[in-house]
DNA sequence: TCAAGATGCCACAAAATACAACATATTAAC
DNA sequence: GTTAATATGTTGTATTTTGTGGCATCTTGA
């Protein structure tokens, strides 16, 4: 590649995102730090766009990006998302909701080739579009500021033309009796179809969502064929869940032998 | 192989892929690099591409934005984009295509309360999505990595399903017979149904797109009510318009009369 | 506050490319 | 066919770009 269309496509990316980092960059470029560097370098000298530490911002934008909510159980989230993740093989077909749990799952995705990806997460898809040959539909929708997600009918109705060979859906929470549930009814209704829209169906929660109530149930849950999550539940829930045709995957060190 | 024929087919190339390295043409033809080296400089001298480090760059097709061109017309970009966002008042529905000039026109809509956005430009989503009490749809698709639009029969699909007051779209470029032109069929399309779907059509395009070809007609240019634009165009492009009926808005200092 | 990790920055090495000079091949004119 | 003119290939060196490693500096989280 050469590197005035190297450098275009930066500042490209980081007018697109809103900001950047030098690692994303990397990630997408296969060229070093230093000539990354060196590119923002003489892109912020020509006032294409801002140099931070570690990454550029646009100029384009007046908004910054939609606030990064705060992570809680950070970390349980990562480990339920490479886990989760590592069910994908290149190349494979995956639907992933609008989740900050889902979205670690999305982190791990970077590392495969050749996807084609289904997400009603403008986060998640401003991540993978663009990256080692993916291609990536985003469902229609009217946006939710909140999240940055499309909901409503217009998404329902574009996923319901499409199949996957996985469906990654988060939980508002894990009712006692196994049911997943969710906050909104829009919410609650693109779930389910995710869920249904793909041979393997993937539900991610870390602990804190197990036996708690959330307004709306999400249909379908027979079609759930994993749950990943981050430590065993609690006696009561995990009778309920037993009762389930699916596979509990606990992604604390040793994770659980596989049922099934 | 003869020498002329070897260089229009460099140029058709360069011109079809946008870019192209020293390399990937030795690759082709089976000719020395000096060789390649030389015709580009004779074509750059004729002003028929540009020559850079490894290679050489398509002067028609602007399309992978060079950055730096994107700089000088910034400040005619924002002038239209103010003028152009200007015809929208406060609770208007809106239709937004994916451009850098209609990415200024966002600018100035942000100043606006309780609109119905309809796009399919993630940036423009961001940019108005949770402010003013704007409600936003974003149109779903396939992402292009390269300047975050979704496309595709998807978009399309769910735009039928709407009617707005404003589109305004941007053009790849408008011909001598003032057709409007675009780089890609899908973005033809896409653009072509914006501005069938709303009552006021407005096409915003700086002075650098008159007068030039892109390889794809945008259809129903009879449905353009505006064209706004930062500089007079010349005579016979005016010509050209002046038979169409729509109302050409030029926005340096003094604004156009307006006409109809 | 510290320590660890990430990032910035510099200098130099390595690689790719540009350029110039000359040799060889091809073309065109006679 | 010969010859001059032009085009192409080859070679060597200069220049530019990119990569690498060392070390300083910043950020972050305990």
């Amino acid at each position: 590649m050469l590197a005035e269309q190297r450098q275009s496509l930066i500042t490209a990316m980081v007018n697109q995102r809103g900001s950047l980092s030098i690692t994303e960059i990397q990630r997408k470029l296969k060229v070093s730090r230093e000539t990354i560097r060196r590119d923002l370098l003489l892109l912020a000298d020509r006032n294409l766009l801002r140099k931070t530490h570690g990454g550029a911002l646009s100029l384009e934008r007046s908004e910054p990006e939609i606030a990064v909510r705060e992570e809680i159980n950070a970390d349980a989230k990562r480990a339920i998302g490479r886990l989760a993740a590592s069910l994908v093989p290149d190349g494979a077909s995956v639907i992933l909701a609008t989740s900050s749990t889902v979205q670690r799952v999305a982190d791990t995705l970077l590392a495969r080739q050749g996807l084609t990806v289904f997400t009603n997460s403008i986060a998640i898809c401003s991540k993978l579009a663009g990256h080692n040959k993916n291609r990536v539909y985003l469902l229609g929708g009217e946006v939710q500021a909140i999240n940055g997600a499309t909901l409503g009918r217009d998404a329902t109705a574009m996923l319901s033309h499409y199949f996957a060979d996985f469906a990654f859906v988060g939980a508002g929470a894990i009712s006692p009796n196994a049911w997943v549930m969710d906050f909104t009814r829009e919410e609650g209704e693109l779930h389910g179809l995710m869920l249904q829209s793909a041979r393997t169906a993937v539900v991610v929660a870390d602990h804190s969502k197990f036996s708690r109530y959330a307004p709306v149930r999400v249909g379908n849950l027979e079609k759930v064929t994993h749950l990943v999550t981050d430590r065993p539940p609690d006696p009561p829930m995990a009778a309920a869940l037993a009762a389930l045709p699916l596979e509990l995957l606990v992604a604390d060190g040793q994770p659980q032998p596989e049922r099934k």
